[in-house]
DNA sequence: TGCATTCGTTACGCCTGCGTTCCATTTTCC
DNA sequence: GGAAAATGGAACGCAGGCGTAACGAATGCA
């Protein structure tokens, strides 16, 4: 079902979420960090390093980095792949779950506001 | 003219936007960075350090060290407020009206996806 | 005229993310 | 078994943003 909407709009909106975002600064994310966890909060698993890596454009490190970042957060979990033990398995958290449920009422916010 | 999402709706359109952001990585900017210029943007002028800082909810240091970072990227300028000569009004620019119409095409295109 | 106030900027030390390179572990293939 | 490939991570130096604390310039006010 898709959303049109205006420049104006979409400005908006994106200008809405960011002020409230900094805002409130709970804990900011880079622009990757975001990218990642809601990558994979909203694709379907397996997720691995290398495989975001490919997916985002970016270098592995900087997907391992991220990882560190967000796991002391408590937003995600690493686990070693049992088949393959060569392979890391990001997984979802309570509390990445939680931090996206606020993304998203603040986007819903900001667009009922328009 | 409010704009009703669903969580899912949200977080996609959010998901999407960042995703593609990252991808082609033009310029980076923070958070904070992005909230200034949609400000400077988006909210009738004049525009200074100090009021940019209060609505932001950031320090003075924050806005200037953005404005030299955005500055050298071409998305904003700095003009001396001739009345009052201690202010710093904050100028937009071609090249930033640009980037910012590029944001708002990535965010509509995403719209149009869910 | 003096002096306090306001404004933007700069200086400092710190922290974090970055890309490149290299490495240990594990798997695959012969 | 042993060599080669694949995977995630660590080490290095670098660049940039951060908060705090100062500063010079401009203004207002007694």
């Amino acid at each position: 079902m898709p959303i049109e909407l205006t420049a104006s709009q979409a400005l908006g909106l994106w200008h809405g979420v960011s002020l409230d975002q900094v805002r409130h600064d709970d804990r900011d994310l880079t622009l990757r960090q975001m990218a990642i966890l809601l990558h994979i909060y909203l694709v379907p698993p397996p997720h691995t390093v290398r495989g975001l890596a490919a997916e985002l454009n970016v270098t592995k490190p900087v997907i391992t980095r991220a990882l560190d970042t967000m796991g002391e957060m408590g937003l995600v979990d690493r686990v070693r792949d049992a088949s393959d033990r060569r392979n890391v398995l990001i997984k979802r958290t309570v509390g990445g779950a939680l931090y996206l449920e606020k993304l998203g009422d603040r986007v819903r916010e900001q667009g009922r506001k328009l």
